[in-house]
DNA sequence: CCAAGATATGAATCGCGGTTCACTTCATCA
DNA sequence: TGATGAAGTGAACCGCGATTCATATCTTGG
C-alpha cells in the first residue's frame, strides 16, 4: 500500500468540487439552465470535462445540487423574514418582500429556479423547493388560523396559493427582465388580502 | 399542366392534418409532452413519420398548433364563465371552478399545459395561454374597480397572481394525479378575498 | 392509358451534448 | 528513488430522436 489520501490532497479535492458547483452556478445565474453544458461548466471551473465526472456521477447530479444549495439560501432568507416578530400580516408582507425583492435583484437565477424547464432530476428539487415555501407559508397561516387572527381555511391550500401567486407575479417581470420593482406592494397586498388579513 | 390539386384531394390533406393534430393532442393528454416523438404521433394518426413534416416544418410547430388549439378551448370555457352575469365576485368564483373543474377532469392534459417542461417554442405557447388568462381576470378586476365594487389594485399584478395562485394550487393535486375537488371551493374562497371581493 | 407532377413512405442520416476510458500526470510511502 | 495507485485529461464514442430524401404510389388532365 504505497498511497493513501492526506489532507491536503482531501483539501484539493474539495476546492475542485466546491469549483464546478460555483462554475454551475455562476453559469446558471448568468444563461439559465439551457446554457450550461457539462464541457462550459468544466471549462468555468478550470477542469476538463471528465474531471466533473470524478465528482458527480451525471449532470442531473451535480444542477440537483446546485440548485439545491441555491434554494436553501432562498428558503432561509424567507423562513428568517417569516420569523420575525409582529402580526400575521406584518410576518406575511416581509416574508413576500423579501421573496420578491431577491428574485428581482437575480432575476436569471430566479427564473432558472422558479420556472425554466428543467430536466426531470433537477425538477424533483424543484418541487422539494416549492415544498419548502409552501411550508413557511401553511405555518404561519395555520397558527394564525388556530389563534383567531385569520379566517377558518386551509393552510396547505392557501400556502400554496401564495406561492403561485408569488411565483406567476414574477415570471413576467423576471422574464422580461424588466426590474419592476413596483409589483411588490401591489404582491403584498394582494395576498394580505388573500390570506383574510387585515393591514 | 397534368395535375392540380381536387377539392376531394385538399379535403383528404386537411384530414390527414387533422388526424396527425388529433393523434398529438391524444397523446399528450394520455402521456404528456415527455411521451411524444414524432414517430409515436405517426402511427397514432396512421401515417408514415415523413408525412408529418408534408404538414408541419418541425415537431415545435406541430406541438405548438396542439397547445394553441387544447388551450383555446380551455381559455374559451373560462371566458364564457366569466362573461355569466351577476356580481364581479360571484364571476370570479364560476371562473375559477370552471378553469379548476376541467383541470381536475383531465389532469394529464391539464398538467401539460400549465407546468410539464417543454421546448421552447411550446414554451412560447404556454406564455400566450397565461396572457389569455391574465386578460380574462385583468379586465374583471379593472371594470370592477372602476365601479368602486373593489379595493383600488394593479388589474395585472392581481389578475397574474390570480392565475399563478390557480396553477400552483392544482399542480400537485394534478400532478400526483389525485383529483381532490377539495381544493376548489378553498381556491375559490382564497381568490375571492385576495382581489378584495366580498361574497 | 400515359405523362407530369403531387403526395406518401420509412429507412438512413445527422446533430448534439452527455458520457466514457485509455492514457498522462501526480502523490504517497517504503 | 521507484513502485503503486489515485486523480486528471479530453478526444472519441454513443444513444436518441428529429429530420431528410430516394423511391414508390397515387391523381390529374389530355
Amino acid at each position: 500500500m504505497a498511497y493513501r489520501r492526506t489532507p491536503a490532497v482531501q483539501e484539493r479535492l474539495d476546492a475542485t468540487r466546491a469549483a464546478i458547483v460555483a462554475a454551475a452556478h455562476a453559469l446558471v445565474a448568468e444563461r439559465g439552465y439551457a446554457g450550461c453544458s457539462v464541457a462550459l461548466v468544466a471549462s468555468g471551473a478550470g477542469v476538463a470535462t471528465g474531471t466533473v465526472y470524478r465528482h458527480f456521477p451525471d449532470k442531473g447530479a451535480l444542477f440537483a445540487e446546485v440548485f439545491r444549495a441555491a434554494t436553501q439560501r432562498e428558503v432561509d432568507a424567507v423562513a428568517a423574514s417569516a420569523a420575525k416578530p409582529g402580526t400575521v400580516a406584518a410576518r406575511i408582507e416581509v416574508s413576500v418582500e423579501t421573496f420578491a425583492r431577491r428574485a428581482l435583484k437575480a432575476p436569471r437565477l430566479a427564473y432558472a429556479l422558479i420556472a425554466e424547464p428543467v430536466d426531470p432530476q433537477v425538477e424533483a428539487e424543484r418541487l422539494t423547493y416549492r415544498r419548502a415555501y409552501r411550508g413557511i407559508f401553511a405555518a404561519l397561516v395555520a397558527d394564525a388560523v388556530a389563534a383567531g387572527d385569520l379566517p377558518a381555511q386551509d393552510p396547505e391550500v392557501s400556502a400554496a396559493a401564495v406561492v403561485g401567486a408569488m411565483a406567476e407575479a414574477l415570471v413576467v417581470p423576471l422574464h422580461a427582465g424588466v426590474a419592476s420593482q413596483r409589483v411588490v406592494p401591489e404582491l403584498t397586498a394582494f395576498i394580505t388580502r388573500s390570506i383574510g388579513a387585515t393591514p
